[in-house]
DNA sequence: CCAGTTTGTAAGCAACTGCTTACAACGCTA
DNA sequence: TAGCGTTGTAAGCAGTTGCTTACAAACTGG
């Protein structure tokens, strides 16, 4: 993993980008990321980056493909709002659940071509989320709780907004999923 | 108005810039708005805006505390909510409030020095939302209201994620609320 | 009418951006 | 070992960024 042993190692150089490119993305969202940086946090040469990924949006793609899916399959459909809130309130967080939605968050304003892409991740969480609901306007409802996470984690993560940003998180957790639920079970 | 009509107008020329970074914060974010597109919106030269507001940050400031104080003066506490969203799902609503949550939200991953001034704004209305719960945890319950409120805007300006982009505000005013109301009487 | 201040303009600077190119070092295969 | 594709490096290019400077034009008070 040092730099010391990886020489000429095409596939561990890859890695290390993304893996840098990940991190950094996630710290300062798409804007304020430079490919140097990503470069020099991963201990490779600006060129190859270009070499691997082409693009600096198509390695943010790289990067959110391989996060979203990853945290996706890792948690049971009727545990994903537990699971999503608790991760992005649980500051110590730094797995790849917390991490997709602080990529999510910090990039939202750009609009490049990794729009398809976060989008996309996006419609796997809300499918899975509208899977709890048997409203007919299931879809919208699945939205909103999205939006809520999302919002939570923006102002918790990136406005350190008090009291929210250092609250316990499962006092947090119990507010919102109490609510939720008058929000999941009204049918009309 | 015309530029034409504005010549050796210092206030007027200020009032041209700040309006015109009001808007373009609120179209694109800090980061992607530049002092060039700034000056020509507002059709003055670049060189007066740093005489004016002496840095872009500072720019930013003045015009987040022109909207943000703006919208929070015209509309009533118990009511602030509703028009909070409204604001947000209006897309028609180029007002101060909608542009005030959308630069909040636009900006909200560049931590220049702007974020203190963020900071006061989010204060002011998380503590009129305060004011509609007599919970002991009324400031952590109202975050949670705006962090919603954020988060749709959100998803729905920025993300654009269907169903919520385009479904009937009322509609989504109504789920809101309702839900809401839970987390606002809920007395522990 | 003329000095002095205020308002507006044009040009440019230094730093940084994403991305490219030319080239050296390496390791595999024949 | 000679040849050749792969991996890594250094330098740089063209464009953009925030910000500054030097200067012209307009207004104001005496």
């Amino acid at each position: 993993m040092t730099r010391e042993t990886r020489k000429r190692d095409a596939a561990a150089t890859k890695a290390a980008l993304l893996d840098a490119a990940s991190e950094l993305f996630a710290e300062r969202g798409f804007d304020r990321t430079t490919v140097r940086d990503i470069a020099d946090r991963a201990g490779a040469n600006q060129a190859l980056l270009f070499r691997y990924f082409g693009t600096k949006d198509q390695l943010f793609e790289a990067v959110v493909a391989r996060n979203g899916r990853q945290q996706l399959a890792e948690t049971a459909p009727e545990k994903l709002l537990g699971a999503a809130l608790r991760s992005i309130l649980d500051p110590s967080g730094t797995g790849g659940a917390h991490r997709a939605m602080a990529t999510y968050l910090r990039s939202a304003a750009s609009d490049s071509a990794s729009t398809a892409i976060r989008r996309q991740i996006g419609d796997e969480y809300a499918r899975t989320l509208a899977t709890l609901t048997d409203a007919p306007d299931a879809d919208l409802r699945a939205d909103l709780v999205m939006a809520w996470v999302l919002g939570i984690g923006l102002v918790r993560g990136i406005a350190t907004r008090e009291p929210l940003a250092s609250a316990d998180p499962e006092h947090v957790c119990d507010l919102v999923i109490e609510a939720t639920k008058t929000l999941l079970e009204r049918t009309e």
